[in-house]
DNA sequence: ATGCGGACCTGTTAGC
DNA sequence: TGCTAACAGGTCCGCA
């Protein structure tokens, strides 16, 4: 489900609710997620206040005096904020975090692909030491991207979605930026010129900032914190257009599949 | 060191 | 209508 945006819309949903108030109980319903969920290190956080919640790549990172939680949504899991009445548990809601100001902030994730960890020191976990830069930062630039693809003998659409590159772009954002580039998925980012490049990083940046602000791609399921889908989906230009006009130049959009993902492109406009 | 396929899951949809 | 297969927003791991 979620890719950057979603990721931070989610993250921006729950800080408002839940910084500075205290963890007073964990609730694990369903522990086998991508990893065990450590429930006996979810103890460590109890009693403490939430000093930060922060996203590193596509991880949300509740940061404690004692400790942090980490959590990943997978392809299918949502947080939810509770603040009123209780809504009833569904199905597949794994996990519930109660804070001291009635908040309680509701995991659920059908397919199973999410995590909740505990680690004391969350900047040198192993899940996130390795990460590429932020796409949003000065420290995913030209220079930066040239260098590291220079590497490599995959087809861009590979390197831009591998997160030892950059963190964040995930199938949806690098179809979508990579026609705004003009760039063929396919082509081997060693063939692609440093004006291009130039193009490219650009249109990562335009295309996650836009989502950002529209909450996000909604295509089945994902919601907001408050349960609202987001408003991104009304602007892809690619994703999901097979076979039908390619709104710059009239061609067909294809498919294809690259790293066995759906990757669409048009043919005219993309070289 | 990089690249590839398999693995982990459930739910929805397409096809017969 | 019903069964089966394919596919879905992610990414780690093991092996070549």
């Amino acid at each position: 489900m979620p890719e950057l945006p979603e990721v931070e819309t989610t993250v921006c949903g729950i800080r408002s609710h839940i910084e500075q108030a205290r963890v007073i109980r964990c609730i694990v319903r369903e522990s086998r997620l991508r990893w065990p969920v450590p429930v006996e290190d979810l103890a460590s956080v109890v009693g403490c206040v939430v000093e930060g919640v922060l996203r590193r790549g596509k991880y949300i990172i509740l940061e404690t005096a004692n400790g942090s939680l980490l959590l990943h949504l997978g392809m299918s899991g949502n947080l939810r904020v509770l603040t009123g009445s209780d809504e009833p548990v569904r199905k597949h809601d794994h996990i519930e975090i109660m804070f001291d100001n009635g908040a309680i902030l509701r995991f659920n994730d059908p397919r199973r692909f999410g995590a909740l960890l505990y680690t004391e020191k969350w900047q040198t976990h192993s899940l996130i030491a390795h990460l590429g830069p932020e796409p949003l930062t000065d420290n995913f630039d030209l220079d930066y991207l040239y260098a590291k693809a220079k590497t490599r003998t995959s087809a861009i659409k590979t390197i831009i979605m591998d997160s030892q590159v950059v963190v964040g772009v995930g199938n949806i954002y690098a179809n979508e930026a990579l026609f705004r580039a003009g760039i063929r998925p396919s082509r081997k980012g060693v063939n692609i010129s440093k004006a291009r490049y130039l193009r490219l990083i650009d249109a990562i940046k335009r295309v996650l900032e836009q989502a950002i602000r529209q909450g996000g791609t909604t295509l089945k399921d994902f919601a907001d914190t408050e349960g609202k889908p987001g408003y991104f989906r009304q602007s892809l230009l690619v994703y999901g257009r097979q076979g039908l006009p390619c709104f710059a130049c009239g061609g067909e959009i294809r498919q294809t599949r690259i790293q066995n993902r759906a990757t669409y492109f048009c043919a005219s406009c993309q070289k």
